[in-house]
DNA sequence: AGCAGAATGATTGTGCACAACTGAATTGTG
DNA sequence: CACAATTCAGTTGTGCACAATCATTCTGCT
């Protein structure tokens, strides 16, 4: 029966997005605790920063999966909280260069704790998380591709997609 | 070195992260080309009245682990738009009940495409949807359990918690 | 050189999500 | 019964996320 299918569906778009919002609290709360003055996209955002060095917003964009409409508030706030700075490139005048303020690299150290409490908090062991990555990577990959697709795959039509 | 573990949890975080959203854009996709009307989280929301019928905001709450900020705005879209009612409790004033339209339950039938339809776009058997909806849900249980305590476990002090 | 088109980031508008607080109604306790 | 504590929904403020649109800058083409 189709009532069936959608009893599976709801539990599984649901557990996707309670997991992502339980996920979005524990590091609220890991964040909070340890005093960073960041939310857990910001951390994110630093996470790049400190790995990567000096990034545009397009590529910091792109590592995040973040639209500039996200991105740009987001930055002026890391910017106003001091811990990175905003410029212009000089070679490109489009692109603005997103890089750490001394403040800003400083934290990286009190961030190591970060992921050790979190991995606390999941409860999971390192096998663990890496099977659940590795089958939430391909799921998002084939999201992704039904979305930029523009629907279900039509067979197979062209091969250009879009 | 700490650094490993820096990069592992950025890509757990991050992939749940991102699995979510791309699970929101897919929903999205789905629901515009269905024509429904109703975002996702209106979409989960209108599941939980299709499948118990009229249900206090409160129950709503539980059902999708939404709190009043966010479902009293949710729900007056879903009344502007025609899918449901709300009126108080007679038994007890401060509950609202909210209960489909005729609209809003005809709208059930149309949905029914939708689970099949994200069934297509995530590429998973019945069995890897199930698997992953386990390993989810622990996960989700696991994270809530850390932050309703407050903090890591502190092995076992005395077992109230808070 | 000059112009059409693309690339880049910002802005605006809508909606989701949570924290903190408010106000009304109910329940518990003395 | 009276009063404190609790429950429930709503409101306000902050922040994330995406769609659509815009201005500026760069690039390719003639």
């Amino acid at each position: 029966m189709g009532t069936d299918h959608l009893v599976l569906d709801r539990q599984l778009c649901f557990a996707v997005h309670a997991a992502s919002r339980a996920f979005d609290a524990a590091y609220r709360q890991v964040l909070r605790d340890l005093d960073l003055g960041l939310t857990y996209p910001q951390y994110l955002a630093m996470m790049v920063l400190w790995e990567r060095g000096p990034v545009t917003v397009k590529e910091l964009g792109l590592a995040l999966r973040l639209d500039s409409g996200t991105l740009s508030p987001l930055l002026k706030r890391l910017e106003a909280a001091g811990h990175v700075r905003r410029e212009r490139s000089a070679a490109d005048e489009r692109s603005v260069i997103v890089r750490l303020t001394p403040a800003g690299a400083a934290l990286r150290e009190r961030a190591q704790q970060v992921p050790l409490a979190i991995g606390r908090a999941t409860g999971l062991t390192r096998d663990g998380a890496m099977a659940l990555h590795g089958m939430l990577g391909e799921l998002t990959a084939t999201l992704d591709a039904y979305v930029s697709r523009g629907g279900p795959a039509e067979d197979q039509a062209g091969g250009t997609g879009r």
